[in-house]
DNA sequence: CTGAATCCGAGCGGATACTG
DNA sequence: CAGTATCCGCTCGGATTCAG
């Protein structure tokens, strides 16, 4: 695959990586992508559903997911207007990353605590 | 479970859930653990073989990682002074799941990019 | 309801210098 | 080599307000 890249295409190539790891690597975007597996919600249903995140970092986020092909953005033109948001075929199929990284947070929580607790001691 | 824990349990564990993912779901450390799950390795290599991450940061990281029990670390008593660090089983265990990710961005860069242009385009 | 815009404080993150 | 500490710009992120 690479062997058929200029040089020039292949740096891009992974400036593109790492600019698009640091979009969906970040706490907002994870919960995001994790919350819309569940299935198509509204700006609103979505404000509830993900524990903490605020109105502007949800409109922020969804934007940066939607430029990068992860999220859908159907709007209906009604009045009070309604937007619904759902994951992509891409986006899907990270879901299904981001939520073992979930199942794993919480089959750990335990486990954690204690290596916290045995950390924080030895720090005296 | 969840039955056999108490109210204020249940909201400690979310509490700490919660914590625990926000550590983990940032840049540095997702790519410190990606990294590490490829071997054992000293500070400086991990320096050099995590793109981008600074002298402070992965210190910063890695203190946080070993906290929660994700990285070993071991201290050898020599002079000048050789710290190994490692994943732990638990670190293991979410490092495939991370992995996945990393895949996924690399197998979908094209995708994302053709996604962005038009979206770029549509913004006018 | 969906969103963009603004203000503003807190923390990220780089550069640098300093210890053991 | 491994790690901490300091300085400092800049972005993150919350609260609030305004528009469609």
């Amino acid at each position: 695959m690479s062997d058929s890249m200029e040089p020039a295409e292949v740096k891009r190539t992974e400036a593109l990586s790492a600019e698009i790891f640091t979009n969906i690597a970040n706490k907002w975007a994870l919960l995001i992508i994790n919350t819309l597996g569940e299935g198509t919600m509204r700006f609103t249903e979505l404000c509830a559903a993900v524990e903490g995140v605020s109105h502007k970092m949800l409109a922020q986020t969804l934007r940066i997911l939607e430029r990068d092909g992860v999220v859908n953005r159907l709007v209906h033109p009604t009045v009070p207007p309604r937007v619904d948001y759902s994951l992509t075929d891409a986006g899907l199929m990270l879901r299904t990353t981001v939520n073992a990284m979930c199942v794993w947070t919480r089959q750990h929580v335990h486990h954690i605590d204690q290596a916290r607790q045995r950390f924080d001691e030895r720090q005296v």
